[in-house]
DNA sequence: ATTATCTATAGATCTATAGATAATGC
DNA sequence: ATTATCTATAGATCTATAGATAATGC
């Protein structure tokens, strides 16, 4: 790059070849316009076909990117999944810190996560496909997440920060209000992230019982 | 029918021809077997042999008791909201009783309904292909329902018995925690119902500030 | 040589219609 | 005559593979 003496400057390492005169679509682009139809129309009800039209390539070039149609679904699955893991196991590690501050910073990340974007992308998650079995290792994930949530709520109750009786079933309690930002967002297109994620965090407060 | 004087005494009414030696398999047990299998694989993912294969008849017989494919989902989508939206016009029209005492009603009415029952029928609801304009008089009965939430928090308001800022804002969110039940379910095959309302009806007091 | 596309198409469905037919009720 | 089924099948997909090809990088 640097060291180069002819007249030919290096080009960018990043550049890829361009067949037929444009910009190779990328799995990106093809991920992102999955996402969105598979958020509108359903896994089973979106063709291969439709994908490819909206990056504007055939249908069977789909195939040179990815291997089957479940690839797709599922690379998403687990993309989208992967920065709440993240967050999770990093408050988790933070033993220092009050386990109600945790729970409820990994709270106002899942709903900014979820509220955040231009498609609805937690309603993947919602897919009646996600349960088959080929999906295992994002539902391994989800469950890690609830597990989370848990082990937070019940430290909290250890610190007396939160007045709960019984912690599993309010985990789950907690967990499904933020996911149900997905069907608040199904129903009204334009919901305000920033607005949705403070009345979560007043319910959650007032649910446990607890304030800051 | 009540009329007649001879020996032999009138069939029961409700009494209809067995063709083929067996009992007529009937729309309903078609409908349950629908429900089950869209709430378990989807709806596009479901096929028409699948479910006549459960009802154990042939493919093309379905079409005897069904315009189409899209009409089982229809009809499945107005019978299971139809009791929510009839307890709703119900307790909306009880003008003598107190709007929140109204309102756990019939959110209580409504963790019931979607915790009951061997499958997880609500999980039809989250369908996407509930989006479609063909299924516009379930989507009307929906934005009925959260309406009426919305009216009987207002009237706890009003009534001072709830301690709310944004009460259309709240209104969806208790919403979404009745239906965060569906998501529950589909975590958990052998939620137990009557634990998990008892666990909302508390929540609600707690979010709406309030008690009995 | 590699990358990313294309065309052509096989093979497997899937929904819905047409028309026949067996059991029942009148 | 009516009800509820059946067989056969048309017509329309849909996913994925095979093999060709154009642009690029070395």
């Amino acid at each position: 790059m640097t060291d180069d003496t002819t007249a030919t400057p290096s080009p960018a390492p990043t550049r890829r070849s361009r067949p037929h005169g444009k910009d190779p679509v990328g799995r990106e682009r093809i991920l992102e316009a999955a996402a969105r139809l598979f958020v509108e129309q359903g896994y089973a009800a979106t063709t291969t076909r439709q994908i490819s039209a909206a990056v504007d390539i055939k249908q069977p070039s789909l195939y040179y990117h990815f291997p089957n149609k479940a690839a797709m679904l599922n690379e998403l699955l687990i993309e989208t999944t992967k920065p709440s893991i993240e967050k999770a196991r990093d408050l988790l590690a933070q033993r220092d810190r009050d386990g109600l501050e945790r729970l409820l910073e990994l709270i106002r990340f899942d709903v900014h996560l979820l509220g955040a974007g231009p498609s609805n992308i937690g309603a993947l998650y919602l897919l009646p496909e996600t349960n088959e079995p080929m999906f295992g290792s994002f539902q391994a994930l989800r469950l890690e997440l609830v597990a989370a949530y848990g082990a937070l709520l019940r430290r909290a109750i250890a610190e007396g920060r939160a007045d709960v009786d019984d912690p599993a079933s309010t985990a789950a309690l907690l967990f499904s209000l933020v996911e149900g930002v997905i069907l608040r967002r199904a129903d009204d297109r334009n919901l305000d992230a920033a607005r949705v994620a403070d009345g979560i965090e007043q319910a959650t407060l007032r649910i446990l019982g607890a304030s800051l």
